[in-house]
DNA sequence: CTTAATTAGTTAGCAGGCTAACTATAATAT
DNA sequence: ATATTATAGTTAGCCTGCTAACTAATTAAG
């Protein structure tokens, strides 16, 4: 029964309150889905962006795309590898990086896991259309940069003092 | 240099991924503005709460508001109280409830902490219009009640298992 | 009235973001 | 060739969400 809610009333008192309750809320969702492969959040999102970027792909290109820092994405992938679903293997053109490779086991769970999370992705997107889906991709991307410029301006305000 | 990014390039294939970069980042930008005054952001968010639903709030109104879970309201408020900016009181009508009241500390800085959150939204919303603005908070709330159904739907199999 | 169920709040401990400080390797400058 | 700087990854530890299990007070049932 939701109406046409004014910006004022919901996003704005809370900044950015809402944003992060609905991530909570649909994190969950899919966690629930693909706990019974014995996943978390970080570990399956790992998962899905290593098949998406191919294996082979370094920890840096992957902190990248999952947009976290290194040292968050060095504890779940320490996880994963526990967990025989992938390995880590240093390159023998630059030592210093890894890259990234599935288990047999790994690769073994991608399709179910796959299909798990695009039945909830189908029903988080339930009564979109794709001109509000992309409006809101949309302002998600801008906002970001107004946020990355915002940080940007403080630090360097912070730094001319 | 943002154009009409498709949507199942961004929001889809990290499913809510962004919304949590997003929101860490927006959430960033406030505490560097807010730092200064010793908050950090659950202590900031939980202090303008209290004040838009005035003084004498019960800690369960408040988790409500904020749209968090009690354990996670119960430490904030605690720092907040052992920095003297706020007093917890036992309700006399119903001992089990306690509720939220500044101290004059707590109430001399609420002022300047609403300056500065109103100058870093402004940022964080530059260039939106307030349709736009309204679309994103009209699609959080359908996707928040969306992701709900899914949990519960879930759940409730599990349950009849 | 006494007992059972519910409710507000707390404590303990997990999950997954983060920064700061470190190691080891690679690239650049002198 | 050596010394400096930059980069990939790790470790340690903070912040703030969460659930599960608890206490104490209230409400509902028998």
């Amino acid at each position: 029964m939701v109406k046409n809610i004014p910006f004022y009333e919901t996003l704005d008192l809370t900044l950015c309150g809402n944003m992060g309750r609905v991530h909570r809320l649909c994190r969950e969702a899919v966690t629930i889905a693909v706990e019974p492969l014995g996943l978390t959040q970080s570990r399956w999102t790992a998962l899905m962006h290593i098949n998406m970027l191919k294996e082979g792909v370094t920890q840096l290109a992957l902190s990248q795309s999952l947009g976290i820092e290194m040292p968050s994405l060095t504890r779940t992938l320490k996880q994963l590898e526990e967990q025989s679903l992938i390995v880590r293997r240093v390159d023998e053109h630059d030592k210093r990086s890894k890259k990234l490779y599935f288990t047999e086991q790994g690769r073994s769970i991608l399709h179910t896991l796959n299909e798990r999370i695009t039945d909830i992705k189908a029903q988080l997107y339930n009564g979109f259309s794709h001109a509000q889906l992309d409006a809101m991709a949309y302002g998600l991307v801008k906002m970001e940069e107004n946020a990355l410029n915002c940080i940007k301006s403080q630090t360097k305000a912070k730094n001319d003092t």
